[in-house]
DNA sequence: GAGTGGTCTAGACCACGAT
DNA sequence: TCGTGGTCTAGACCACTCT
C-alpha cells in the first residue's frame, strides 16, 4: 500500500508535473488523495526521501529534489580487484622503523613517530603483479600490534581481526587511485621496466566517530592488472529502509 | 527517542555481546526493556538496518549484520573532476556515422546501427588534458536528438537536460575506469608521446527500469591530470531516513 | 498454536515557519 | 495564530516460522 503511493507520487514528480524545487501538496492533503493514514503516507515520504525524490523542511513543506546522478558506488578489496585471480602472497618484511613523512601525515603521528610496516608481494600467474606495504602505528606492547606481527604473513580477513579485533563495526574507509611513476624500489619488486607508470592505491582506514587514523596503506599495482567499475546506487533501497 | 534507542542497541552490539548472525531481543522484550512503543522500537531498527548494522527476517527475528566494510563511494562528473581547473572546452567534432563494435556492443544497436558521435577537446592551462567522446543512437527526426546536435557545443548541464529532456530521474550510470595506452589520433589531439598511456573512462548512461542505454561516452585523460578519491558512505542517514 | 516481524490506523503533542 | 512536518503511542490484523 506505501508502496503504491510511492509510485503515484513518483509520477505526478516524473511525469512533469512537478520540478526540482516544487513543494509537495501537505500531508493532510496527500492523506485524503491517497485515502491513508498519515503514517502510511510518511513511509512512502521517507522512502522516496532516501531515494533522492524529495527531501522535507520542517514547519514548510516537502520539497522536490534535484537528483545526484554524480554519485557511484564500487566494491573495493585489495585482493579481489584485480584483473585476475591472485595465486600467492608472499610475505616480504615485516619491521618496525620511523614513519616517512607521507606515512607521519596520514596516521597523524608525532616527528619521529614509529610504525609496523608490513611488505607483501601479491603474486598471480607466476607473476608479481602488486606490492602491498601496510604501515599501522607502533605501540610497544599493545597485543593488537604484536599480533599482527606475527601473524603478518596472512592476509586479508584475518589482517582486519588482527588490527580491529571485534571493531569491525565503526570504521571509515578513504581511498585514493591514481598513477604515478614507479620508483626504483617498486620496479624491481614488480619486475617492470624502470620509469614504468603503476597504479598507487593508498587506502585510509579511521575511526568513524573521531577519524582518528589506524591504519595507512599502499597497494602498487601493474598497469594491466586493474581497472575499476563503479555504478549509480541502486535503488532497491525500498527493500532495505523498513 | 528513537535515536537513544539506537545508540543503546549499537552498544549493545559493538560491546561485543552479539557478533554477526546473532539474534536481537525481540521487538516486544526490547519495547518493554527500552521502554518505547513498537512503532518507535521499529523506527529505530530500521534505522540500524539502513546503516548496515542489522537485517530481519519475518517470522523469526533481527539479527546482526556482518559488516560490508568493501563499499566505496564518491562524486564524479568529467568536467569537475580533473586535477585542475577547466578553462575551455572546444568542440571538434558532430558526426551521424556507424558505430564501432565497441559502440555497437555497449548502446546495444543493430548491425551497422548508426549513432550522433560528440567530440570535444577539454583544456586546461591553455593545454589539452582530455578528449570526450559522447555517442548516442541516431534516431532521425528526434527533437532529442536534433537538439543535441545544434547545442552540441554546450556542455555539462545543458548537454544532460538536452539528451534526456525531464528524465534526469530514473537513470542509472555505469563508470569505468582504467589505463589504455594511447592510439594515435589521441596522442596528437592531446599533444603527448606515442605510446603514452592515458587514462579512459567510459561512462554509461541507462535507463533505470529496463537498462536500456542512452548514451555510451568515452573520456581519455592525461595520466597526470586525474585522480579518484573514494570514501566509505555516511552514516548521516540518519537524518536523511525520516 | 504461539511467537515473530510487516503493515496500517486514529489520535495526540511538539517545534517550527509564515502571517 | 494557524498550518506544516517530526515524533510517539496503543491497538489491530496479517503472513510467516517454528514446534
Amino acid at each position: 500500500m506505501y508502496l503504491a503511493v510511492v509510485e503515484e507520487i513518483k509520477k505526478t514528480i516524473v511525469s512533469g508535473h512537478l520540478s526540482p524545487g516544487d513543494m509537495l501538496k501537505s500531508e493532510s492533503e496527500m492523506m485524503k488523495e491517497y485515502g491513508v493514514s498519515r503514517m502510511t503516507l510518511r513511509k512512502s515520504l521517507s522512502l522516496l526521501s532516501n531515494q533522492g525524490y524529495i527531501y522535507s523542511v520542517p514547519g514548510k513543506g516537502n520539497f522536490v529534489k534535484k537528483p545526484d546522478t554524480d554519485i557511484y558506488q564500487f566494491r573495493f578489496n585489495r585482493y579481489d580487484n584485480l584483473l585476475s585471480k591472485v595465486d600467492r602472497i608472499k610475505l616480504l618484511a615485516v619491521t618496525v622503523n620511523t614513519a616517512s613523512k607521507d606515512v607521519t601525515d596520514n596516521l597523524l603521528l608525532q616527528e619521529n613517530g614509529r610504525v609496523v610496516r608490513v611488505e607483501r608481494l601479491v603474486y598471480s600467474d607466476e607473476q608479481a603483479v602488486a606490492l602491498e606495504i601496510v604501515n599501522t602505528q607502533y605501540i610497544p606492547n599493545t597485543p593488537v600490534v604484536e599480533d599482527r606481527i606475527n601473524f603478518a604473513n596472512y592476509a586479508n580477513d584475518l589482517d582486519k581481526k588482527l588490527a580491529f579485533g571485534k571493531e569491525t563495526f565503526g570504521l571509515t574507509k578513504e581511498l585514493t587511485i591514481k598513477v604515478v611513476r614507479a620508483d626504483e624500489d617498486i620496479c624491481t619488486k614488480l619486475s617492470i621496466a624502470p620509469g614504468e607508470d603503476v597504479f598507487e592505491i593508498s587506502e585510509k582506514i579511521m575511526k568513524q566517530d573521531d577519524y582518528s587514523p589506524l591504519t595507512y596503506s599502499l597497494f602498487y599495482i601493474r598497469k594491466e592488472y586493474f581497472m575499476l567499475t563503479a555504478k549509480t546506487p541502486e535503488e532497491d533501497a525500498s527493500k532495505k529502509i523498513f
